[in-house]
DNA sequence: GAAAATCATGAAAGCGCTTACGTTGTGGTG
DNA sequence: CACCACAACGTAAGCGCTTTCATGATTTTC
């Protein structure tokens, strides 16, 4: 078998207690013995056994962070950010992405499993109550990221505040007929978001016309933020009567694939209709998309902060940032 | 504390081992005990405690999975695949990246500590020899992805083919002065590519013009695969007394770079110059470019594959697979 | 009906580490 | 010089689980 502690305790002449108190950085070690050791250590190639010390230490050096999809920019970025945080920390990231919104409860469950990981990240999902039962149950620290439960830490955008910014952007230009590509209605940030929207009109005197807003085809897997989706929509919104002068769209992706539709209609932005979009993917910036963008990477930054904070204190009361999203104005609507 | 098996063994009226053998499916337990250990078990909602088992199974049910970078769509899409196969499997993910070239070695080391993960998979790294021996000393089963080391089990691309793929579609659209745009050369998959840039040159009897090659500025952290590298090294060519009417790029992001550099000059694609890629990333089916699709998913997702492979027979001889990279053909060369 | 085989279970020894507690030896105090 | 304080280290008891081996009960076999 490898080089355990005991094979330095033999080697170096002294009992287990004390390489382990070398090891870790004890005082109470004379210099001699602690050289010695150390040196042990070294000629042997020895490696601590993690879960062993997990299981006397009673925690990992682990967080665990729960994404609905590896696929979307969104994530990636959130976790970009977990990653460059915890970095400079001794945590390491334990991943769990699944392919469905419907697994992401399992996926906490996983996560949250005694011994597992010291703390859990949970990303954009509404999390049910039984879920935070569960995990204050399980008494593993969690915070949310864009989602939102009193009783866990959270990080979020401020989605209603983000679709009001988009949409007085467009009535600012001077649009008044702004057609809304929703997500799938069971998504709370697209509800907010059109909330946002709702309120932008109605502050502006525009009469709502629920023509004028299309939610996503029921897509299981993403809410309905894909391009086809988008595209889909916009199409159906082109064939109305009297269509739109410009679109609100919820996500880039969907904005995306309404700009397909877009070209294959040859219509030109933004002179025949102005889109935006919501997010700031990466494409977006290629193809000058103008865009309520989410500061995905410092989210996911600020959530491995608050996680790690309540690691040291666990009695915090549950603290909530909401970050308030950014107009990036492009060719779309200028 | 929670609830262990003791609690479970106590109520149950049974020894930890008879409970122990019940989570665990063993044959050898009356059905009427069983039935009553799964009932105590789950009135007192017990979980496994996920280190003492490792420990006491000298198995974590962990794959680690090393990358250089969360900030490329290439990663991603291989850590889709990755996540996609080992969702099927009993194993979860432990993602470590680092955010420069050279902490990917202690990152390995981390990956491959003892008691860490069963496996580990290593992205898009030319791995030294002595981080091969320190593999096996360890003795931790691991399969290189992007990259070949006779010991381990690999699936990559062939780079080679596919810079011969590309440049040869170009030169059979009648392009003769075709520019490469070179990453870093100390990445091996760009030394590869060009390998095969020059032999469809030489094959089709055109002489190679080094003025016409530019590597990538020397980026620590991308090894030139960044946007702004491909817009300087385009410039540079349309600088040139003669410039190219072709251009392949080591990968699609400096092509994205390119193309921006072509458009500040007026230039139009593919009439006054084409341009082709590598790799095949989102935006480029958006802006039509023409590219070399590396199989990113499918290689994560055999990657895993392997690595399954080896846990369960440790001694199988390295086993090496190369995808053939595909042309997609869009707008920058038709 | 006795011996052998099989089965269900328990006792206990790990897995490799941490840490509370106890012991020894040193130096300092009165 | 007896006493105490404290530094340096060892002993041993965990951490929560798996698994070998032993044991008694039950069934099979001739």
């Amino acid at each position: 078998m490898s080089v355990t502690i005991y094979d330095i305790a033999d080697r170096a002449g002294v009992s287990i207690a004390t390489v382990s108190r070398v090891l870790n950085r004890h005082p109470r070690v004379s210099q001699k013995t602690r050289e010695r050791v150390f040196a042990v250590a070294d000629e042997l190639g020895y490696q601590p056994h993690v879960s062993a010390r997990s299981l006397a230490r009673q925690n990992t050096q682990l967080v665990a962070a729960v994404v609905p999809m590896m696929t979307s920019y969104f994530f990636m970025e959130v976790i970009r950010g977990i990653q460059d945080r915890l970095a400079s920390s001794e945590y390491d990231l334990l991943v769990y992405a699944s392919r469905s919104m419907e697994a992401v409860g399992d996926q906490i469950g996983r996560a949250a499993q005694k011994g597992r990981a010291d703390g859990v990240l949970i990303c954009s999902t509404p999390i049910t109550e039984a879920q935070v039962r569960h995990l204050s149950a399980a008494d593993v620290p969690s915070v949310l990221v864009d989602a939102f439960h009193v009783g866990l830490d959270s990080v979020s955008v401020d989605n209603c505040r983000g679709g009001y910014v988009a949409t007085k952007h467009l009535i600012d230009q001077g649009h008044r007929r702004i057609g809304l590509i929703m997500a799938n209605p069971h998504s709370v940030p697209a509800r907010d978001r059109r909330e946002g929207y709702e309120a932008a009109l109605a502050e502006a005197g525009i009469d709502l016309n629920p023509a004028l807003i299309r939610a996503s085809a029921d897509d299981q897997t993403m809410h309905g933020y894909t391009r086809e989706a988008g595209y889909v929509a916009m199409n159906e919104l082109l064939a109305l009567p009297e269509p739109p002068d410009a679109i609100f769209a919820a996500s880039d992706v969907q904005a995306l694939g309404a700009l397909k539709a877009l070209r294959e209609a040859d219509l030109h932005t933004p002179d025949d209709l102005a889109v935006c979009g919501f997010d700031d993917i990466r494409t977006s910036a290629y193809v000058g998309l103008t865009t309520v963008r989410q500061p995905m990477y410092e989210m996911g930054k600020l959530a491995v902060e608050k996680l790690l904070r309540r690691l040291e204190q666990p009695s915090l009361p549950p603290s909530h940032t909401s970050f308030a999203p950014r107009l990036i104005e492009r060719e779309t609507t200028a």
